[in-house]
Parts: C-alpha cells; sequence; structure tokens
DNA sequence: CAGAGTACGTACCGATCGGTAACATTGTCA
DNA sequence: TGACAATGTTACCGATCGGTACGTACTCTG
C-alpha cells in the first residue's frame, strides 16, 4: 500500500528532495499566493537547501509552471472524480462537482483556485504561470462544452460560458466572503441556468 | 473649468507630488499587480522621488489601501451612472451596468476588478489591502441585494447572489480569456437568472 | 529684504530577493 | 572497496526591496 523500498513504515519525510520541494511550494504558493513567498520560505520548510531547489528546478518561475502544472492535474482529477458516480449522465456529473465546490467555497479560509489567482498575479501573457494556468482554463472551457453539448443544451457553448462564470465567480467570492458568502448559491443558480438553457 | 489658481492654462503634469504619486500608483497596480510594482518604479514613473512618496504616505501599505479606496470610489461611480438613464428602474440599471461590463470584459487586455484582484493578491485578512477591498465587496452585495428588492425578486438575497457570482465570474474570466471570453454571456445570463427567479 | 515654512531632491540604509560556486557528506549498488 | 549520484554546508553574488537622514530650493509673510 505504501510507496517503493521503504524499508520499514517510515511515515513522512525522508522522500526525494526534488518532491519535498515541490509539495512545500504547492501549500506555500497555494495558501500564500506565489509573489508573497520565495525561495529561501520554501527550502527551509521543505527542510532542504537552496542549492537543492536550483538542482530540480532551473528557476522560480519553473518550479511555478510546475506548480500550476500540478494543480492542474489535481483539478481535473477533482472535476472528473464525480464522474464515476455518474456514468452517461453528464449533467448529474457537472451538478456533483458544483454542489462539492459551493460547500468548499463558503467556508472560512477557502483560497480560491490556484490557475485563476496564478493569471492574477501575472497579467503578463508572457510569463509561464500566465500561459500554463491560461491553457488549463481553456481546457476547462473545452470541457464543458462538452458536458453542456452532451446534455442536450439549446445552445451548448453558450451554457457552458455562463456554468464558466458561475464556477469562477465561485472562487474568487469564497475568498472574498469566506463563510456564507455568494459561492453557496452556486448549486441553485447553475441548475436554474440549466433548466433555462434546454 | 480647470483647477484652481494655475498662472494660466498649463495642460497638465506639474500637480503635487502626492498626487502624482497617487495616480501612477493606481494605474501601475491595476495594470501590472500590486506586488509587481516597487515603490521605485511608482516615484520614477510619476517623476518624483522616494522621500515624496513617503511625506504623503506612511508607508507601502498605506499607499495600497489608499488606491483601493479611489479604485472604490471609482467603481462605485461606475456602478451607479447607469442609474440616471433609468431612474425608478433598477433590473434596467442593472442590466446597463451589466451590459458595459459584459463588452469591456471580453475585450484583451482587460485587467478585471482592482479590488477582486487585491483579495487574490493579499490574502491575509489582517492586511490593509484584504480589508479595504473586502469591505467594498460587501457593500456590493448589500447593494445588488437592494436592488433585487427593488425589482421584486422572489427570494432578493438569492438573486443578488447569483448575479454577483456572475459578475465577479466575468471580472476574472476576463483576465483569462481576453477576446471572446465567456463574460460576453454576461447579458444574457443575468437576464436568464433574473427571469427566472421573478 | 529677512526669516520661516513648505516642498522637494541626493544619497544612503539594512534586509531580502533570486541565484550560484566550491566542497564535504551520505547512501547505494557493484 | 570503490565509484557514483544525491544531498547538505557555507559563503557568497548583484539587484532590488521598503524606508530614511539630511540638505536645498521655493514661496509666503512680516
Amino acid at each position: 500500500m505504501r510507496s517503493k523500498s521503504s524499508p520499514d513504515s517510515i511515515p513522512e519525510a525522508p522522500r526525494r528532495a526534488a518532491d519535498r520541494i515541490r509539495d512545500t511550494a504547492f501549500d506555500l504558493f497555494y495558501r500564500e499566493g506565489i509573489r508573497a513567498v520565495g525561495v529561501e520560505e520554501i527550502v527551509s520548510q521543505a527542510g532542504v537547501t537552496k542549492p537543492s531547489l536550483y538542482r530540480a528546478f532551473e528557476s522560480k518561475d519553473e518550479l511555478i509552471a510546475a506548480y500550476l502544472r500540478d494543480y492542474d492535474q489535481r483539478f481535473c482529477e477533482r472535476f472528473e472524480a464525480p464522474g464515476a458516480d455518474h456514468p452517461d449522465d453528464p449533467k448529474a456529473h457537472l451538478l456533483a462537482y458544483v454542489d462539492r465546490l459551493s460547500r468548499r467555497a463558503s467556508r472560512d479560509g477557502y483560497r480560491g483556485c490556484g490557475l485563476t489567482n496564478a493569471v492574477i498575479e501575472y497579467p503578463d501573457h508572457d510569463h509561464p504561470a500566465h500561459q500554463v494556468a491560461v491553457e488549463s482554463k481553456q481546457n476547462l472551457r473545452e470541457r464543458l462544452r462538452e458536458m453542456c453539448r452532451a446534455m442536450g443544451a439549446r445552445d451548448p457553448d453558450e451554457l457552458a460560458d455562463g456554468l464558466l462564470l458561475l464556477i469562477e465567480g465561485s472562487y474568487v467570492s469564497g475568498q472574498t466572503f469566506g463563510d456564507g458568502g455568494p459561492a453557496r448559491m452556486l448549486g441553485v443558480m447553475a441548475r436554474r441556468l440549466i433548466d433555462a438553457s434546454m
């Protein structure tokens, strides 16, 4: 059940330096923001040293890009996961994701979507962070269109964009309002939009 | 028509250092992000020097807070402006704002809402930037509720939150997708939500 | 015209930023 | 035992960060 070749049951921590850096950077970048976190803080909290970081990543920007690719992967898993409970029912799949997001985003301490946050922190289109994040969002838009098509919407692209607005709105409003924020209405609003678009 | 006591018609630039700093900081903070802009860049682009900045503002954080208060004021003006064309018609007022936002947010180079961006750049609830931005957003939420009440919605608070999700979603999606992004659907989605809530 | 404020600039501070060079240490596998 | 890869250690780099001590020029008032 546990990883490879550990002699016996050491539960945490001794993994490769590159992995620990990646995990620590993920947490810090997500929680505190990318620009707010220096490489010094990352390596010290990861229990490694700076040269180890620069042996694994050629620059901070590359580490940021790696973080965002990791984030995108975890996001896709979280987005697709509810599909297992609703095979061949894209509407139920989407609503299941939306309902889970609604709950997460209307609790205190919610930090939104790491990819959305990255676009805002790095408005420069040439920056790798911006590029990775935007590409992920374009994939999400396409995926939503696909689902809206599959659920037989009148104008699937239009509905997909409406849902995307609600979802992105939940990411950011969750951070702004915390507990009891507008994100708690995401589920009913998504249903209302879907119902009005069939 | 022009300001006070200029000897004659000098059209631009010689104003007080504090004002030039405030204006320059506004543009730079908004376009490039707050953390991305150093005080050095602000003063040099404003054509003044650092001590002038620190005579007018006691710290960078205070300048940031001033920027966000300015932003909030301009936002309120932009939000209320369409009301002049639609006295006693909150629905038309709201839709007029929404339609203008929709156009702005689906053009290339759009940078979203400075207040929303600030919440994301400063997740720490104790930071003045976070506090000013959140307070402004709470005011907006209350204003939307008021308008939804006035337009006779079934559940005004619920509708207000739905509209807020769409609006915030447009702010961030505008930055992510640029031209032809989902924000161009804001108008039709807002109408659909309103119609389904009466 | 003297003198006091006011408004601003010159030059600098220590701290931190991202990033690196050189070398010592460890664990692994042959 | 020896070679190799991975990591740690230490000390450092130039640039930039936010912030300030201090001198100077203008203007308003007596």
